[in-house]
DNA sequence: CCCGAAATGAGGAACGTGCCTCAAAACAGT
DNA sequence: ACTGTTTTGAGGCACGTTCCTCATTTCGGG
């Protein structure tokens, strides 16, 4: 059996009451006690029982998850996963708020943040771009006193606690070399995303752009073309480049219009001998990826995802450690063989 | 605020006595009034206090796992991650055993299973190949009560409650498309392991052998090789085979003696030429893929593995249903650039 | 040595659930 | 209406912790 706060007391020989006011480091210990509580305790082993500290201290964590919406799957199953995860152990004394905003607007996003009563709310979980704007309504948020944690897209000039997601950079690397390996050696690749506004488009695009250059510089780079979230646009200049560019030999979808990316690639009839790699698990790529119209897919394991923000939001409240083991996002990379 | 029991019994007008033999199937109750009661239930959302049940109870998990001990770095990290995953939140209300067994010898395991005393325990993880000792063994731990999980080799035809480990068919499946998009289209591929007796490695070589024969008619698979656990084997077999084989231009690595089939592909002067792809992130893998010698590596996130292991193990015990989402090991692809 | 302040002890209530007992009530069969 | 059985109510203790009060002890400074 695990030893107790009363073996402690027992064996530092002073009162529960000290004991308490040790673990919890509240005022009106002697240095002297403090240390030999201490030892008490590390001699015995023990840790606080999590389950009976929450359930005494009726702790309840009011958090919310800001989230865009649009023509965007991966939000979707995301949105599904968090709930998914609420319904199950995960979100024990907890209440989770989802608020989604249009992605297209970035003010709503800011409206949203600041239309948040923080005196309701423990934590926030936030996916949006980094605007000057996002930076002030988190900084009012952690002036709060509210835990603030980034989400899939990191806010690294904002005060968040804590970016729940994948090295963006990493994964563009990532990217690059797939693309590199599955490619002919020689010809041009194009870049396409919603919008370089998104800290995680740049990141990706940086780091494709490093191991492009550096592993393989026979293959060209074209500059990133953005669709600002236009399906029309995105197919309209996914359709041109391929008709234009009798050398393209591959495609890097850094962002979430591959609906109408395919389509276009579709029409231009040179699909099959393009490769196709992109972001995001969804019921789009994973079918492009079991017809072999992708060639690989490059993922976050959205329930991971969920269920780290969840953890990672409640131990900021509590100013916990994490266990930094569990929380770090996989870049996963998915082929046709290997789909969840 | 969420329902706690008082409010159920209040809703549905019966005592709390009442509600909780409902809640916990204990007789004595009429059809009627468990009805009433989990109306009740259902109106208020009402969900069980996890942690104050198991407080409550005093439930106390005894768990054991066995693994095999060998020259196998990637047990040591799997044990490694056990004991963090203990040392952390995960194992709260549990101790865990972890008995070592040499993997040569098929026998140890069956005695070191034996060896259990099923009345100190009540539930094991087992990691082992798949003999009819084994399943004898599982099978009598099964009926002395315990909860049995197989750990990353399954153990299909012994009566384990479940399996924790990835889908080793669509590792192989992977591991060949892999093979197959990164080598050039013709030549010769080779595929070795310690052992076919292993479940995970023939369900890989099953797995290897569908694709490459399906996507991959030119490339040739030669037999596979055995290293039986032994180095100096191992290195024989590489070194001779990158020797005899000109048309060699892959070599797939199911089992664990990474070590001396790199020291043996290096020593031949082709292993920048050959597609080298192996199991297992460990400090060997990693530092082939950074030096660009293994193209990729097949990978189980080994601390998912023994917390979902835990999860399971904690389930099983309490005959409760798994959050499946959350226990699918993925099959991850691990190249230079997205290195965890 | 005395005083006030700081440190400590002792104890209790609470959190939500499990599990136990004993008595009371409802019900069945005669 | 009687018996005997089944169902229900009421209450209490326990789990390990937090957080509170109030009394007592210890300490340092004058």
């Amino acid at each position: 059996m695990r030893p107790t706060v009363h073996d402690i007391a027992k064996e530092a020989g002073v009162s529960l009451a000290t004991v308490d006011r040790v673990l919890n480091a509240r005022p009106g210990v002697r240095e002297k006690t403090i240390a030999r509580v201490q030892e008490a305790v590390a001699r015995l082993g023990y840790v606080r029982d999590a389950a009976a500290a929450n359930l005494a201290r009726g702790r309840f964590y009011r958090l919310a998850f800001v989230l865009p919406e649009g023509p965007n799957q991966f939000v979707e199953t995301l949105r599904a996963a968090l709930l998914e995860a609420c319904a199950t152990q995960v979100a024990d004394r907890a209440s989770v708020k989802v608020v989604t905003t249009p992605a297209q607007d970035p003010h709503a996003v800011v409206r949203a943040l600041r239309a948040l009563n923080p005196r309701r709310l423990d934590g926030v979980a936030i996916m949006a771009p980094e605007t000057p704007q996002v930076r002030d309504a988190v900084a009012r948020l952690k002036e709060e006193g509210l835990a603030v944690v980034a989400l899939v897209s990191d806010l690294p000039n904002a005060p968040r606690d804590r970016f729940v997601g994948i090295d963006n950079m990493a994964a563009g690397r990532t990217a690059a070399l797939l693309t590199g390996r599955f490619a002919p050696p020689e010809g041009e690749v194009l870049v396409v995303t919603n919008s370089l506004r998104s800290r995680d488009s740049l990141d990706r695009r940086l780091g494709f752009d490093q191991v492009m250059a550096q592993d393989f510089p026979r293959l060209t780079v074209l500059p990133t073309a953005e669709s600002y979230d236009d399906p029309a646009r995105m197919e309209r200049v996914a359709l041109e480049t391929a008709r234009a560019r009798p050398r393209l030999v591959g495609v890097y979808s850094m962002g979430s219009g591959n609906t109408p990316l395919l389509r276009a690639l579709r029409r231009s009839g040179r699909l099959d001998e393009l490769v196709v790699i992109g972001h995001e698990l969804t019921p789009v790529t994973r079918r492009a990826l079991q017809d072999n119209e992708m060639a690989a897919v490059i993922s976050q394991d959205v329930g991971h995802l969920a269920r780290s923000a969840l953890r990672v939001l409640r131990a900021a409240c509590d100013a916990a450690p994490v266990f930094e083991a569990q929380e770090r996002i996989r870049i996963e990379i998915v082929l046709r063989e290997n789909l969840p």
